[in-house]
RNA sequence: GCGGGCGUGGCGGAAUGGCAGACGCGCUGGUCUUAGGAACCAGUCCAAUCGGGUGCAGGUUCAAGUCCUGUCGCCCGCACCA
């Protein structure tokens, strides 16, 4: 009897949706799992194998956990919003609410079809009212606790897009969405102070199972490090002081005797507020207009000498050592880091030692180790030429006498600073969140009243922003127009939109209660569901949507709306699938595999079982047909057993190889090492085959076994072998310890270190009883007859290894 | 430059410090077929007598793909972060 794949597909899945076996429900009487994947976004394209890898390990994972008896949450839905589609609507003319209402519907199609076990009757869609209502929601109530700001700022801005990105999204200097050159723009920007949050993201690191390169990647992102201000006075031409001081950040306060000159950034206020002080202002000004052309990329990219312009008119005092000291300006310091000067300590800092080789500036060494005159010296050593630090040996020492001594002058403080920047929270467009914000003349800025939630996005005919980069919005007088909701006065509304990130910040908390009108979850909910137990996404959201999402729940958490302070107790990452040549996927190379044109010709089944067997699930791994085949063989070979299983007694080996598998796969699901969980899979059947027959019980237990990774033709196999339950909701096999012992075991006997026997042996033999046996077998005692023994090692179960000399 | 990871057959990849190459693909030979790009059976690291093999060179160990040092190559992340 052949297998007919497509109809049996289909017959199950609609099946399990009519009985709804996989609609999640608050039952209390079991343990509940939450295991939630990356919603995708519904791009014109449509999903590609990749997006099915994604889900396929957690897909394993909750089917695994429904059948050990847990009540499981494993929902999907749509990050709607977003640029793509807005560009789309505006080159077809087609509106996005319809572009996105076919997008989705094709994404669903295409699930549907690998028969993934969502609860389909939870799925939300970032564009819906009933959902961005709640978005905007939780936005206000940051806007009522001050983590809404606005300012005027150089900002990341994509000319292509017409719109301000994150320094998140835009990485390397080119927009993330179109790839284009990211200039820098000065533009009013909203920001959310996810700084505030700096700390508690990184302290949280600690309560959580994150992978561990998921892990370093967040703290590197957040990059805090500690060191110290300190006050330098100023002084002008005639030497005396200005009010002002420069305040400086730095990690190393202990080579603060070392500091022969200051850099501050071109940008740095100082230089306005002493602008009559200046001596050489329009050379100033010209190296000043000379950066602002380049944009953040090129200043940070581009390896290149060093320049810079020393002030004239202006120096500092450093407080150490009393000396005045030249200040330069230079773009190798940063506005938009520390207080966007430094202290130069060229003998201890590379980039401050090239400043000073090209500038011609002194060099003192206050660290004894290297050899300045060659290159500076980063390492630890004894401290010289620094006053009360001299003779101290160890960095640390001197920085925390340098931070007594600081303190005790009043003269600087121990400080940190972060890496991560404010969240840029605009955008200039029509598809997205309309920020809940009202200017009015008379009030500032006012929050959209909760009740007056969601405000909604109006329809618009013409979706492309304004050459200005205003957004769509702008143009329609009936939105902006207003009253203040404080005065009563006439007020505008705010009209740019919330960036992507936004509704993918709390989405799997909109899962544990999607249809709420009254809150964006209920609160028991919440406090059944939470925290998520399992996430699994992909590496490139780890910087972005990890930490946005991250910062929105432990707001949520402060304001006591949510019940943990992690959203995620646990972070997995898949790795990519490459096209077959071995290059990352993408429509310009068309190595695109479309996951649609593989169930046509193989099955969900095959397709599945292939995506997780072709390797390591972290690692990226390129898409061979030939190997799927494979796959293929494998499920046939299965659904040959049919007709080889009997009633009867089963034989001690087969369900010794079937104990084992239990227990290997059982394993290995949860360390998400799928590749080696189906090849031992591969390997029992072979096993099976080679003896030749199993009986009714053993396939079942099988049957259960693969159905995680192979639901579709499980379930139909469970059917035939007169079981009228679901197979996906049978209970997961267990395994006898006892069974996966066996009562012999080969062992290799080495003679130093070569294996030149093998024996067999009782499991439980003790090391004594191998060496003995080891010494009876005739190969080995003619090895050592005559011979020294040095050492004998033996391994129970393993191995014995003779160490013979002479 | 800094941080992290990886390097194993023709290919994808397995190996708590304990018999390297599980499992799959591909390939070779065979069976059955009008046919085979189907199915099944046998074989498949090199050399085949000792042996030699996990990028390269050392080291630790009774024992190293695995640990340590150096080196080369590739991938990812961050990037003048003071």
């Amino acid at each position: 009897m052949k297998y007919d794949i497509l109809n049996t597909e289909k017959k199950w899945q609609d099946k399990w949706e009519q009985d709804g076996i996989f609609h999640a429900s608050e039952d209390h009487s079991k343990p509940k799992f939450y295991g939630l994947v990356e919603f995708p976004y519904p791009s014109g394209a449509g999903m590609h194998v990749g997006h099915i890898k994604a889900y396929s390990g957690l897909e394993v994972v909750c089917r695994k956990r429904r059948m050990q008896g847990y009540n499981v949450l494993f929902p999907i839905g749509f990050d709607a919003y977003g640029l793509p589609t807005e560009n789309y609507a505006i080159k077809t003319g087609i509106h996005p609410r319809k572009v996105t209402d076919m997008n989705i519907e094709k994404f669903t199609s295409q699930l549907r079809r690998v028969g993934f076990s969502f609860d389909w009757t939870r799925t939300v869609d970032t564009t819906q009212e009933g959902y961005y209502k709640w978005t905007q929601w939780i936005f206000r109530k940051m806007f009522d606790a001050g983590l809404v700001f606005r300012a005027t700022t150089l900002v990341n801005y994509c000319p292509t897009c017409k719109v301000v990105l994150s320094n998140e999204d835009s990485q390397g200097g080119k927009c993330d969405i179109c790839h284009s050159d990211i200039v820098q723009k000065s533009k009013d920007v909203w920001y959310l102070r996810i700084t505030e949050y700096a700390d508690k993201l990184l302290d949280g690191l600690n309560d959580v199972d994150y992978l561990p390169n998921v892990r370093l990647q967040q703290e590197n992102w957040i990059g805090r490090s500690t060191g110290a201000f300190a006050d330098f006075r100023l002084v002008d031409e005639g030497g005396n002081e200005l009010a002002e001081k420069l305040r400086i950040y730095t990690t190393r306060p202990d080579t603060m005797f070392g500091v022969t000159f200051m850099v501050m950034a071109p940008e740095h206020p100082v230089l306005e507020k002493y602008a009559d002080k200046l001596t050489n202002k329009a050379e100033l000004d010209a190296y000043k207009a000379e950066c602002a052309k380049k944009t953040e990329f090129e200043r940070t990219q581009l390896v290149k000498d060093k320049t810079g312009v020393c002030i004239g008119g202006i120096r500092a005092v450093n407080p150490v050592t009393g000396k005045t000291i030249p200040i330069y300006i230079s773009d190798y310091v940063m506005m938009g880091y520390g207080t966007g000067a430094i202290m130069a300590v060229p003998a201890h800092d590379e980039r401050d030692y090239a400043f000073a080789k090209k500038f011609g500036i002194d060099i003192i060494e206050v660290i004894k180790g290297g050899d300045i005159s060659k290159e500076a010296y980063t390492g630890d050593g004894e401290m010289v030429n620094s006053g009360f630090l001299n003779g101290i040996a160890t960095k640390k020492e001197a920085i925390e006498k340098m931070l007594v001594y600081l303190g005790e002058k009043g003269v600087g403080e121990k400080g940190i600073q972060y890496k991560m920047k404010d969240w840029a929270f605009n955008r200039q467009r029509y598809w997205g969140e309309p920020i809940p914000i009202v200017h009015c003349p008379v009030c500032g800025d006012v929050g959209v009243p909760y009740e007056e939630l969601p405000l909604r996005l109006p329809a618009v005919e013409n979706f492309a922003p304004g050459e200005g980069g205003e957004s769509p919005l702008a143009k329609i007088d009936s939105f902006v127009n207003c009253k203040c909701p404080r005065c009563g006065g006439d007020a505008k509304r705010e009209t740019d939109t919330m960036p992507q990130w936004a509704g993918s910040s709390w989405y799997f908390l909109r899962y544990c209660d999607p249809s709420n009108d009254n809150s964006f979850a209920d609160p028991e909910r919440l406090k059944y569901w939470m925290p998520v137990d399992w996430y699994n996404g992909g590496m490139e959201h780890v910087t972005r949507h990890l930490i946005y999402s991250r910062f929105w729940h432990k707001f949520l958490y402060d304001i006591g709306e949510v019940p943990c302070a992690e959203p995620y107790a646990k972070r997995t990452a898949q790795g990519l699938i490459l096209g077959p040549d071995g290059e990352k996927m993408s429509k310009s190379k068309g190595n695109v595999v479309d996951p649609n044109d593989v169930v046509d010709e193989y099955g969900a089944d095959v397709l599945r079982v292939y995506i997780l067997f072709m390797g390591d699930y972290g690692s990226a791994a390129p898409w061979s047909e030939s190997s799927m085949r494979g796959c293929k063989r494998f499920l046939e070979r299965i659904w040959g057993l049919l007709g080889i299983a009997v009633e009867g007694e089963v034989t001690p080996e087969i369900e010794s190889s079937i104990h084992k598998t239990v227990k290997k796969v059982s394993g290995d699901i949860e360390e998400m090492k799928f590749n080696t969980a189906i090849a031992a899979m591969m390997a029992l059947l072979n096993d099976i085959y080679d003896h030749g027959s199993l009986t009714v019980s053993e396939l079942k237990l099988l049957v259960r076994l693969l159905c995680p990774f192979a639901p579709h033709i499980c379930e139909e196999m469970w059917q035939q072998l007169g079981e009228t339950g679901y197979c996906s909701l049978a209970a997961w096999p267990q395994w006898d310890e006892v069974k996966t012992v066996d009562a012999t075991v080969e062992i290799a006997v080495q003679i130093n270190g070569k294996v030149r026997a093998k024996i067999i042996v009782p499991s439980d033999a003790d090391k004594d009883a191998l060496i003995a046996a080891a010494k009876a077998d005739a190969t080995v005692a003619g090895l050592i007859a005559g011979k020294t023994i040095a050492k004998e090692i033996a391994v129970p179960g393993k191995l014995v290894n003779i160490a013979v000399k002479g």
